[in-house]
DNA sequence: GCCGTTTTCGGCCCGACTGTTTTCAGTCG
């Protein structure tokens, strides 16, 4: 699909465009256009041949245009137009923080910049504090960003981002100084992966509260710390801001900086529409505030549901609140079994005795043994020989196990000519059978579709795990239609997996709503290795949240009967 | 460049903070 190098031209030529100082409000028709083309899931190709392109919001006659110039051509003339002089690595300095476009423009201008080293010369340089609008502490700033870029790399993944949230949580509330405090941003809206963390809290003594928080002993640096708010790199290069508001703002101030970008600018034009002005403090008609000590409120006055921060992307829970129809989304209570769990028969670190006690705290009712096959040594693959043992094995532990049934499984493994690791004649005897890719990610997208359309197409085969094979920041998905991995599976009702290892998130938000609009079935499973990793389901919880899906739409939302009458066999 | 139960032209979200300024531009979220 050409949708993200599409989506890429259209950001690079609103950065461009920013660097050169055009129109700010063309520039932004640009970005917008980009990330609805990131989050579009149907194929840009399929739409520009019916004519569809302008259905898109964002997308009018003249990027229309430009989309069917480069399906055609493999350009976009004005792109190359507009990048005409400008070099790619110029550009990329506009991910340094606390350096602009008009900055990085002054520099280029006057100082020659062109790229990173020329640029670090730059700010140490005399001549640079001459330039209009510079100065010693400015310089400084940008050469912190360039540092602070090159250490952190930009965003880190959920998973990661969460227990040092949850540490600086507990510390605050140790000092006994915050009411509340809680976290606003991309962590709220569980984006997979965040870039600075946002902490909002309230309290009587401000300056205190930030005076306790610069000083934690997770900080290794502080950038900011007035009476309202504080902002400190920890460990590991990642930024947390801690904003105190007012007790009666929360509520505006927790919608307004949890986001995303996009969605508090609709609901600022409906407010506009309305006559009505939001901001951090409060929703106001005139000099008069109405509103905003909850969320609810917020949303209540401008004829809205509360929307859960998980939808808040701008990808229509607007329309669908103001329609009513917002979905009812699944919940972590919701979840009666995990059903993708390693033990020690193959890389797993626990007891099957051990793991059946863990699930147990989780209130669950099964829990499903899916160790790796044969054809994945390296993770200690299980021979059929050793599975049929495993299997004996687990029915004898189910007849002493109380309040947990262990599932015998296994995650076997779709070999690279598309045929499945295990004979027929010993996947019949597990009670429920999870296949995957291991190997061959390069295969071209028709060879790997075919290859994954065998496994769904494999009476015995009842999930595919982790469908895309991507790891966050590490690699992207293999080449593959999903769009008719969904379609075959809805119809051959073949349920596929969202595995919730903070590294995969697989399949992602976006996959989510599209494989459910397809009618496919999920489920959400944590391919824990470890006993504590069985927390992990609060991560493809939050995928299956910000995918939209509801308790129907997630298998192992049912109770052990009911979800094994759900399956393919 | 997009968009329209105020509009096909004239709008396009809102405010804080910083650093550089004698009233504001740039950057960020």
């Amino acid at each position: 699909m050409k949708n993200r190098e599409l989506s890429e031209i259209f950001d690079k030529m609103a950065d461009i465009l920013e660097f050169k100082g055009d129109n700010p409000f063309k520039i932004n028709a640009y970005r917008k256009a980009a990330r609805v083309l990131k989050d579009l899931t149907e194929d840009i190709e399929k739409l520009a041949r019916e004519g569809k392109l302008k259905d898109l919001s964002g997308v009018g006659s003249g990027i229309a245009k430009k989309i069917e110039e480069y399906l055609e051509t493999g350009r976009v003339s004005k792109y190359e137009e507009v990048k005409e002089g400008v070099s790619e690595g110029l550009i990329e300095l506009l991910k340094i923080p606390d350096l602009g476009p008009k900055t990085l423009a002054l520099l280029h201008k006057e100082m020659n910049i062109h790229n990173m080293t020329e640029l670090e010369e730059a700010l140490q340089s005399e001549k640079a504090r001459a330039l209009p609008g510079m100065g010693a502490k400015k310089a400084e700033n940008i050469l912190r960003g360039i540092r602070l870029l090159k250490e952190s790399g930009g965003r880190i993944p959920l998973g990661v981002a969460l227990p040092l949230v949850n540490q600086v949580i507990e510390l605050m509330k140790t000092k006994g100084i915050v009411r509340e405090i809680f976290p606003a941003g991309s962590l709220r809206r569980c984006r997979e992966t965040i870039g600075d963390i946002d902490l909002l809290a309230t309290g009587k003594d401000g300056t205190r509260i930030i005076e306790e928080f610069t000083h934690l002993p997770v900080v290794t640096e502080v950038l900011a710390a007035g009476k309202t708010k504080g902002s400190v790199i920890t460990h590991g290069g990642t930024q947390v801001d801690l904003r105190v508001v007012p007790g009666e703002s929360f509520g505006a101030a927790l919608q307004y900086f949890t986001g995303s970008k996009a969605h508090n600018v609709r609901l600022r034009e409906i407010a506009k529409s309305q006559g009505l002005k939001i901001n951090e403090y409060g929703v106001f008609r005139g000099e008069e505030r109405i509103g905003g000590s909850t969320e609810e409120e917020v949303y209540q006055i401008l004829g809205l549901p509360w929307i859960p921060p998980e939808l808040r992307e701008d990808r229509g829970e607007i329309d669908a609140a103001m329609k009513g129809s917002l979905p009812s989304l699944v919940e972590l209570s919701d979840i009666k079994g995990d059903l993708h769990v390693h033990s020690d028969w193959s890389d797993g670190s626990a007891t099957l005795e051990e793991l059946a006690q863990e699930a147990k705290k989780f209130r669950y009712e099964y829990l499903l043994i899916a160790d790796h096959s044969i054809a994945v040594r390296i993770a200690g693959g299980l021979s059929p020989e050793e599975l049929l043992r495993q299997i004996e094995k687990i029915k004898k532990l189910n007849t002493k196990l109380k309040g947990i049934t262990l599932l015998a499984g296994t995650e076997v493994d779709i070999l690279s000519d598309g045929s499945l690791d295990f004979p027929d004649e010993v996947l019949e005897k597990l009670d429920v059978v999870v296949a995957a890719v291991h190997s061959g990610f390069k295969q071209d997208i028709h060879t790997m579709t075919k290859r994954i359309l065998g496994a769904i197409e494999n009476p015995l085969v009842d999930i595919i795990a982790h469908p895309t094979g991507r790891l966050i920041g590490g690699r992207e998905p293999y080449a593959v239609d999903l769009n008719e991995i969904f379609s075959r599976s809805a119809a051959t009702g073949t349920a596929l997996e969202i595995n919730a290892y903070y590294e995969r998130l697989d399949l992602s938000d976006l996959n989510c709503r599209e494989a459910q609009k397809r009618g496919a079935k999920l489920v959400i499973s944590t391919d824990a290795h470890q006993p504590n990793q069985l927390d992990w389901m609060r991560l493809g919880i939050a995928v299956a949240r910000r995918g939209w899906l509801e308790k129907g739409d997630v298998l192992n939302t049912l109770p052990l009967e009911r979800f094994l009458n759900s399956l393919k066999r």
